[in-house]
DNA sequence: CTGACTTTGTGCATGCGTTCACAAGCGCGT
DNA sequence: ACGCGCTTGTGAACGCATGCACAAAGTCAG
């Protein structure tokens, strides 16, 4: 694993050092934590986090020990006080203001997207270049021109531009976020944006990912014609469950 | 890098043994190598090719070598030569049909996206399970009932599916989409899915990305409170440019 | 209190991916 | 023909992440 990340590494070790991996998990804990709790259970145990969040359960303990011993032994994790100690770490104890470029149909898909409020992240503004679109009214909000940006990133203090714009204007919407002092950026935009040192940037391309299926299918077909072994498959090395990279989950 | 397939590592090699991070890399090779031909160049070396993808060239070279020699030492790779040998080895020669499950929100938005069509993916059908949807016309396409998937994916062939709708009904779809014959899934709904062994499995959650930028977001607000440095960053490993992880780019 | 059982936390080995660094190879100018 | 400069391809070192396996530590029954 490893990417996606273009703050360069500190130097001068950071207290707790937690490792890319294990922070690109934690979010997956924290939603089938939420789904136990909904449940109605108090505690739990590696095992059944693990599965419940499509990872294996040496995985899920060596993850959680990176931010303490908050387990008991012979019982499990307390749930609450596991979500309470996860979202504290990903700072979602505060409720994080977005702004949100570029409102064509992912942008209204994104905007529509109640997985964002429900994790404590707050659409502090829409914005777009077209002017058709400034003034239509989205997710409870008025579509501003992106003109305004600047203005909006200050007023409501966001520190998180996501960008859903074409490719072609990406870059420069990123440049306009750093400018106005958004410090993570998340693109959707299929190109590579450059960002100074500081910024973080992830990048989510949704062609990308059709195309990695698109290669094990192809593998497959591969394998039916030219491979020995037909079609029923050898022993795996883990659950038939998901598992993470990069996005997911 | 690493995770997100769960169809098991084969055990007799397989004659070409691609690394999965560099299988993740491909696809943005690919989108540089278009953007490169428009520009009207017909060869690229590793360092320009690595800045137009956002990885470093020692990458691109490596990820290159594994699909065979199809650069020339001192001058760099044929543009074209390296489209084709890239889109063959992700299986794009041939045109992929791909089901789209839910018709919502981010389901209106990925039967909009124009990502598809061009990478060499054809929508083959749009279901949703709500009737007032069903019979809407969209990107071409009329939308079926959700009953009707098995009769879709058996007619179209298509092979892979791809999930947005409501985490709670994704498994059931992702059962009726395997059970179709559907070797390939994409799962945009925030629930962890099971399937069976030899299915491809891939999943994309919007809100874990917000959540890991918010982890760096957080990080970066503790250390400008108690680090010593300031703020001006420290030297980084490599050059302010994306990544991947995952999804991206 | 004791002992059986459960589950965490972690040291260690292994494997994968990244990066460095350089020899091998190719083109071009002379 | 020949040598200079550029770029590929790769061997090797390094570092990170995964997974195993087990001791430590707790619960619970009697």
């Amino acid at each position: 694993m490893s990417d996606q990340l273009s703050v360069g590494a500190r130097p001068h070790r950071v207290r707790r050092d937690i490792p890319d991996a294990t922070v690109a998990r934690l979010p997956l804990y924290l939603r089938a934590l939420h789904a136990l709790a909904e449940q109605g259970l108090s505690t739990v145990s590696s095992e059944s986090l693990a599965s419940a969040s499509g990872v294996n359960s040496a995985k899920v303990r060596k993850d959680l020990s990176h931010l303490g011993s908050y387990g008991t032994r012979g019982v499990g994790y307390d749930v609450d006080e596991l979500v309470f100690h996860i979202s504290r770490l990903l700072g979602l104890s505060q409720r994080r203001s977005v702004v949100l470029v570029g409102v064509g149909n992912l942008g209204h898909a994104l905007a529509g997207y109640g997985g964002f409020a429900t994790r404590g992240f707050r659409i502090a503004a829409l914005l777009d270049a077209d002017p058709r679109r400034v003034g239509e009214e989205l997710a409870g909000l008025r579509v501003q021109h992106v003109d305004e940006l600047d203005e909006v990133v200050r007023t409501s203090g966001a520190s998180i531009g996501v960008i859903a714009t074409p490719a072609a204007v990406a870059q420069g919407v990123c440049d306009r976020l750093v400018a106005a002092g958004v410090t993570s950026i998340l693109n959707f935009a299929p190109t590579v944006l450059l960002v100074p040192q500081g910024v973080d940037l992830r990048k989510v391309d949704l062609a990308v990912e059709l195309q990695i299926l698109s290669f094990h299918e192809h593998r497959k077909a591969a394998d039916g014609r030219a491979g020995d072994v037909p079609t029923a498959d050898v022993p795996t090395a883990d659950v038939p469950t998901a598992d993470v990279v990069g996005v997911a989950q």
